[in-house]
RNA sequence: GGUCAGUUGGAUGAGUGGUUUAGUCACUGGUCUGCAAAACCAGCUACAGCGGUUCGAGUCCGCUACUGACCUCCA
């Protein structure tokens, strides 16, 4: 059984609703990945993150998950190019390279930046070109029941046939008949019967590079079918949960929805999720708008907008700090609060050993029951949709209470410097999965032996400051930090980082 | 134009009707310290506007203003 009860925001229902998965203990979930064809921006870190969030406290409280989230490397249409021109076929041509190796080379990319994200690698990572047999076959479920039609070639799903029967707009709340109504002006729409309609299947043009034999025409599935057919395929004809940024809401989504009802007769999805967006001077950060910073400008430090170089940590902790549901502006001067908090945050969890053992009294009893009411109030956090700035907020009262102990201000006994440690993990390290950068694999016998020497030269400081030697004091602490080691003076001694 | 969301201090960002409206960053004063850093203590007169419901509204309802998202590929 399941030791927390979360509650989570369901698009569907538009409240949040307390998380009941199908099966036991276990639970499905699909998000939406990434389409490669270019390096991952800030934004898309938000789903990646969020998501994982949500991966490790399931797992936490005892689910055992299983998390698929696709590789989008065909099927997306570009408006303002050459009819039905393929995104990944696009810029394949442009840089002269096969349309699978810009999909590896950006994938490989991606991959990257997660993992400096130390965002956890998901179950089951699908791509759409991997699963073409299995979406031709969807297709014809559709066509079979009557909610698609040929033309040209191409398969097009009949929006106004299927609104007889389902409701279309149900997740998006968007009025079918003020879409019929609506006139647009794009590509293909010659051969649909209806603005509203969506490609199913797209006959690809001659100079169109991917494309796969089909009963209808040589070409390529349409935008939302890898998602209806992919998350089935791994996950079942139910599953717990679908995630993905809001953009994705319409059409996206409504789609998928639309495309499995067609073929199924009924909904998949038992919860919907939907991140918010990243903004950038109000605007939010998208591809369309060419606002974007990418993960590595940030890691870098080389995007023009950017006062310094941003770790993959602090990004995370950014991210964090806000809902997943409230949009959030980038500036430099919030990620360098961010950076700053983390810092801070990172060092009061490094301070947990230094706290001293006082015998068990009222005081340090006391002391004990309020590390387990922050605990209780971080699962609360937790349990409510996922408000991971609550927790954060909660992990600074620990910080500020270990600080307080270690100032002689609070007593703590054995027991509480457990708690604490437990809690400290838990939350911060098991959960909001954030990592010390600085001490990243740092166990080899060379490290220790470095260790060694950096403490040597602070006891040979330790005596020069006993002698009153301030000058031999000070050039060690001056050219240690010209090395960028940070030296602190405590009532224990000095404390140092990197 | 349609649909939906939002507007909280110097910045950011929680707050799902009820004693003091989280936390972080910045700033100010103090304690500690050989100095520095860190930490600790104390501050920093914030709920877009108007009206309504209520014993009580940041929170619920209505109107106004402003901002954004989606309606087209988008995380």
């Amino acid at each position: 059984m399941a030791t927390q009860q979360l509650y989570v925001y369901n698009t569907l229902a538009r409240i949040k609703q307390p998380f009941k998965s199908i099966v036991p203990d276990r639970v499905g979930m699909y998000v939406c990945g990434p389409t490669v064809y270019g390096d991952g921006h800030l934004g898309h870190a938000r789903p990646a993150i969020t998501f994982d969030i949500l991966f490790r406290y399931l797992q936490h409280i005892g689910y055992k998950v299983r998390y698929v989230r696709n590789i989008t490397d065909v099927g997306h249409l570009e408006h303002d190019a050459d009819e039905g021109e393929d995104k990944i076929a696009k810029k394949a041509r442009l840089e002269q390279k096969e349309p699978m190796e810009v999909v590896q080379y950006y994938m490989n990319r991606y991959h990257k930046a997660m993992d400096a994200l130390n965002v956890l690698p998901p179950s089951i990572e699908p791509h759409a070109s991997g699963h073409i047999i299995e979406q031709i076959a969807y297709v014809q479920k559709i066509l079979d029941a009557g909610f698609a039609y040929v033309s040209n070639g191409s398969v097009y799903f009949d929006v106004k046939k299927y609104a007889e029967k389902f409701h279309y707009g149900i997740l998006s709340g968007r009025n079918v008949n003020e879409l019929i109504d609506t006139t647009r002006e794009l590509d293909g729409q010659s051969e649909k019967r209806e603005a509203c309609d969506f490609a199913l299947w797209k006959k690809a043009a001659p100079e169109h590079i991917m494309h796969w034999p089909s009963p209808w025409s040589e070409g390529f599935p349409g935008w939302h079918l890898e998602c209806s057919t992919m998350s089935e395929k791994y996950l079942g004809e139910e599953f717990d949960i679908h995630g993905g940024g809001l953009d994705l809401l319409f059409p996206h989504h409504e789609c998928e929805i639309a495309q499995t009802c067609a073929a199924k007769g009924h909904q998949t999805v038992h919860y919907w999720m939907h991140n918010n967006m990243i903004t950038i001077d109000g605007k939010k950060m998208g591809k369309s708008y060419g606002n974007f910073i990418t993960l590595d400008e940030f890691f870098n430090g080389t995007h023009p907008k950017l006062t310094q170089p941003y770790s993959p940590m602090t990004i995370r902790f950014f991210i964090l700090m806000a809902h997943y549901r409230s949009t959030v502006d980038f500036s430099n001067e919030a990620l360098q609060s961010a950076e700053k908090g983390m810092k801070r945050m990172m060092e009061g969890y490094a301070s947990i050993c230094r706290m001293k053992a006082s015998p068990a009294s009222a005081e340090t009893a006391a002391t004990l029951k309020t590390i387990e009411e922050l605990e209780e109030k971080m699962y609360e956090a937790m349990n409510d949709d996922l408000t991971t700035p609550i927790v954060i907020s909660n992990l600074y009262e620990l910080v500020s209470l270990i600080n307080k102990v270690i100032d002689g201000h609070a007593k703590i006994d054995e027991a509480g410097i457990q708690k604490t440690q437990q809690v400290f993990k838990t939350f911060l390290i098991d959960i909001l999965g954030m990592k010390d950068e600085n001490v990243a694999g740092a166990d080899s016998a060379k490290t220790e032996a470095f260790k060694g020497a950096v403490d040597l030269l602070l006891d040979v400081r330790a005596k020069a400051k006993a002698s009153k030697d301030w000058a031999t004091s000070d050039l060690i602490r001056n050219k240690l930090a010209d090395l960028g080691f940070v030296v602190k003076d405590t009532k224990e001694g000095a404390t140092w980082s990197l």
